[in-house]
DNA sequence: GGTAGGATGGGCT
DNA sequence: GCCCATCCTACCC
């Protein structure tokens, strides 16, 4: 599988957010294809991070593409999302959901539970099932042992969109993309 | 099938 | 002090 290249990240954080549906992210011995996305702007957007400014939990965001912004929620989860557009232009992907391909065995240690459906169908589920935390936060996901690839099989869903999930401020923006009817979506 | 409530701690006003 | 880009359990149709 060919590992992203930097400048897929390199682009209006809407089409990178469409485009990784279908491609993989690995950690290690663990892989899952991306089924669901977010997309979080710049400024303008208020549910997004980067719409408070530059700060030191931000500054990944404002940063060079294809890097891995990981963020600490609700005292005990992780978000991962991956940066995207020009250093210097907030932008970045959240991951919602996974479909897992590779270390099942391994997810299922690290979740607790067993059913595939329960492992990585959620935001804070897929980054506890492929060992993703604070350590990984601005980590160069286009090279080393963590990384997004491609695996050169074509979509076997259509692609939906709608409204942000979770959020209360631009709740209504459809800045939201999934794999319609693929059981491992959070939701829809 | 559905949802209300609680766990739990960092970031920012 | 308040707000979260969440998840699980208990409980209720």
């Amino acid at each position: 599988m060919m590992i992203l290249p930097r400048r897929f990240y390199d682009r209006p954080t809407v089409e990178v957010a469409r485009d990784l549906l279908g491609k993989v992210v690995v950690h290690g011995g663990v892989a899952g294809r991306i089924v669901e996305t977010e997309a979080y702007l710049g400024l303008e957007d208020g549910a997004a991070h980067a719409s408070r400014g530059l700060t030191a939990r931000t500054k990944v965001i404002f940063g060079a593409p294809g890097h891995a912004y990981v963020y600490f929620i609700y005292g005990m989860y992780h978000c991962l999302n991956l940066v995207a557009e020009a250093e210097g232009s907030p932008g970045c992907v959240l991951i919602r959901a996974l479909e897992p391909i590779l270390g099942m065995e391994k997810m299922q240690q690290r979740r607790g539970v067993e059913r595939l459906e329960a492992l990585t169908s959620g935001p804070g589920k897929l980054t506890v099932a492929m060992g993703i935390d604070l350590n990984l936060n601005g980590a160069d996901v286009t090279q080393g042992d963590f990384t997004v690839r491609r695996d050169g099989f074509l979509l076997d869903f259509p692609i939906a969109e709608g409204p942000r999930i979770g959020i209360r401020k631009a709740a209504d923006w459809p800045l939201r993309f999934w794999l319609r009817g693929n059981r491992f979506v959070s939701k829809g």
